[in-house]
DNA sequence: ACGATACATAAGCATGTGCTTATGTATCGG
DNA sequence: CCGATACATAAGCACATGCTTATGTATCGT
């Protein structure tokens, strides 16, 4: 299962907390640890099940790899979200956000 | 963390099975367990996870529980997924037929 | 060429998770 | 009332997970 892999991904706190300083932008994996206490081999193990769930994708650089946000992935939470959307509560403001932002 | 609870309850295949089930309407936990190879107090384990999740909730009717998917849950992770509409693809199935049903 | 830097990988360990069997609690039918 | 049924809870166990320290690999600056 796909899905497996991306919500076991999500399921960790330090892993969403970088994901979200992701979406602010690309950044490399020494300045993913800033404001989070971790050590380096963890955040490298945190990335790596990122990236195994198709939520993070990386480019090297140099010495330096710098990941950023692969939209397969969210797309895939997308889509599985979808198949719910039965008992999506009809106003919430998340989603008429969504929708704007869609209709474009 | 709310989000931990969701993203946890549904990194397991067989709850988001159990889930998927009571997307298609709502039933008791025996009825739950057809076709899923599981022990009752597996389910019911399995259920008491949903549940403190947020995922889905239960309405004794005398010996028997049945349960059902709770919006609030869905609800939740569509809030969490807005924060990354920026890296949603636009042009993906699942988002247009949300849109559609949104459309009403 | 060499030390420093950026990151990955390996191994070990404490804790969490999902299952099992056994048992408890409540409601139903007769 | 009493056995059967529906479900929950407890305890124990195998395995997964997230961390640590130690070490490996590749690139940079000089």
């Amino acid at each position: 299962m796909v899905d497996t892999y991306i919500f076991k991904a999500l399921a960790d706190p330090t892993r969403r907390k970088v994901f979200e300083k992701l979406a602010g932008g690309s950044l490399n994996a020494s300045a993913l640890r800033d404001g989070l206490e971790i050590s380096q081999p963890a955040m490298s193990q945190h990335l790596a099940v990122l990236r195994a769930a198709g939520l993070v994708r990386e480019q090297r650089q140099g010495r330096f790899v710098n990941y950023e946000v692969d939209p397969d992935g969210i797309a895939s939470i997308g889509t599985w979200l979808a198949r719910y959307r039965a008992y999506w509560p009809k106003r919430i403001e998340a989603l008429s956000d969504l929708l704007k932002d869609m209709d474009q």
